[in-house]
DNA sequence: AAACGATAGTTAAACGCTTAACTTTCAGCC
DNA sequence: GGCTGAAAGTTAAGCGTTTAACTATCGTTT
């Protein structure tokens, strides 16, 4: 591979102004700009990152933290999304991305994991950080790394507005004409966005006069396995709910599928609801009423942030409006 | 950050020493290992990645190249089931992930692909590489790095066994007592794994009597909507249909809904199956008949490939046996 | 007792780049 | 014509590892 000394070389220059040119340091005429750049070409100068990173003490590379925890993070649709805006930034700005998916078992972090962040291998770091107990990011900014948090808590993080999106799914099946609803929920505390979405259902319900509390509820855990399973006990025990408001799309299909089982008419009989808006979600049977919350643009914005703080700037935390999305799943109380 | 050097001084020995200790080669004392050890400790030492990359060119970064082209790769779920694969294996190595979207315009790579290849900052190469004119790999083997293929056509590549996947869904139908079959497809040589496909229902249709070039065919790109735009034309235009083979789930959900929407009932009087076995695949109403192509083992086999291949080994190519998974999407032939 | 081979550790060069500090050149000015 | 200061380059010192080549020590063997 030849190295910046051969362009030297056939430039008749020093590798220093090689490596000034190259990265468009000022001071130099235009002539020997030209003279590098050719040969550069001729050569086939590719500089190495490595060398490139030891000396400058920039990568160019900045790690997606997905923490492996309790829900399998690979079995999120909305990963992939948060990836692909995240990698809209980086790619335009010459960033790479690392991916690392630290494993966290009673609240430690793994050993791997706490090495790479020390280990000078990145610029930044942006953590898909919704678990509260596993503060990811927490060496990363003790290290001095600029750090960015997707759905969680941090001093510079990106979070999808789930308060307006729990008011705005409780106002619309209330608006339908609900009052009997049933919740499938998680458990508390489990995530941060969640908690927020819960806050705004109990203010959206209250607004129009009910008690989330005194409202039935199930406990499943974000699988769509689990949105079956509540959805059967909710409506065997509660056979006069007309509503099934589901914290996420996967148990909301569940509940579908478990409904179609029981030969409840979804909207007719029973209205569904989800929350995050997969791809899937608009391809159910009805297609799903739903909160999207937008996470291409939540990847986009933490990325920009982070380039910003690597700026020097101090960039203010972001949150981002949802939209209610309303589908076939959702219809009158006592629709027909 | 403490350096090899503050590890040798305060365990009294030579840099060099420490380095050793630290990568197992032979010839030390115990007692000098524990020394080191303990003074690695002490200081806090965290191996410095850039340096360790320049000073023995090897990065413990393996790049997973996901070429963006035709269908955005984001938008295939299968993508995060591969990754988890190839991810679980690095891991246990103490391998980095690093992702590379590029794109790929009229067959030319974009040119940060390139360099990042010719940059030296990766070990090994995955592709995903399922579109045959996108040669992904091909620089990576001139600059001599391991490579290995997902779903392509490399010196080292993981794929399904489509072929199979094919010949078992057309044997299905068959078996069912459908001779009147449409099939939703995709334009030619998009895709190889999608040729192979082809070609297995192709040999599945012929052990029964049918010829696919005479079956009605549409064509669609991937997308639950055009999956729904195809089933609409060929139930219009052919109302015997009794089963829509199709080439994708996200094509066979659309086609469901479709089928929904016109009042055909699944699979009573139409039969509709997919391939992937996506996620989502198992809560449609009813829940899809599709193959399970087992893109987690494919990942998992890429990954071990290619370190086989950095051991010095000269593995086989695999192919990963496919799985007929049967739901209710599909039925006899004129149902009651 | 000399010679030898294995074991244990050291020295120092190399990896390819960036960058602070320095030198040279030259236009402009009094 | 000598001085100044900006412009254009150069020199060389790192950055933190790895590793080939070397030295030193010590227990065996002849």
């Amino acid at each position: 591979m030849p190295t910046l000394e051969d362009v030297a070389k056939k430039a008749g220059v020093s590798t220093a102004t090689v490596s000034k040119v190259l990265s468009n340091t000022p001071y130099f005429t235009e002539a020997t700009r030209l003279k590098v750049l050719q040969a550069v070409k001729d050569v086939g100068y590719v500089p190495n990152l490595a060398a490139r990173a030891l000396s400058s003490g920039r990568t160019q590379i900045i790690a997606v933290v997905f923490p492996h925890v309790y829900d399998p993070i690979f079995s999120d649709p909305r990963v992939l999304v948060v990836l692909e805006g995240i990698d809209a930034e980086c790619r335009q700005r010459g960033y790479n991305l690392l991916l690392s998916t630290p494993r966290v078992v009673e609240g430690e972090l793994d050993e791997n994991y706490l090495q790479l962040i020390q280990s000078g291998y990145m610029d930044g770091v942006i953590a898909l950080d919704h678990v509260p107990f596993a503060a990811v990011l927490e060496p990363v900014v003790n290290k001095g790394i600029a750090a960015v948090s997707i759905g969680g808590m941090a001093r510079y993080s990106v979070n999808s507005d789930h308060y307006s999106g729990g008011r705005l799914l409780a106002q619309h099946l209330l608006e339908l004409g609900h009052r009997n609803i049933g919740l499938i929920a998680v458990p508390e505390h489990i995530n941060v966005g969640t908690d927020e979405l819960m806050r705004g259902i109990r203010a959206g319900l209250r607004a129009g006069g009910l008690e989330l509390d005194c409202l039935p509820q199930a406990v499943g855990d974000y699988s769509i396995d689990s949105g079956a399973a509540c959805a059967a006990t909710l409506l065997e025990q509660h056979p006069e709910l007309t509503a099934l408001l589901c914290l996420n799309d996967r148990m909301a299909m569940g509940a579908l599928q478990q409904a179609h089982r029981l030969g409840r008419r979804v909207p007719a009989d029973l209205s569904i609801t989800g929350y995050d808006d997969i791809p899937a979600a608009a391809s159910t049977i009805p297609p799903l009423t739903t909160v999207n919350q937008q996470s291409l643009t939540a990847g986009h914005e933490a990325a920009r942030m982070l380039f910003d703080i690597l700026d020097g700037q101090t960039p203010e935390s972001k949150v981002i409006p949802v939209e209610l999305v309303v589908r076939g799943s959702s219809g009158p109380a006592g629709g027909q």
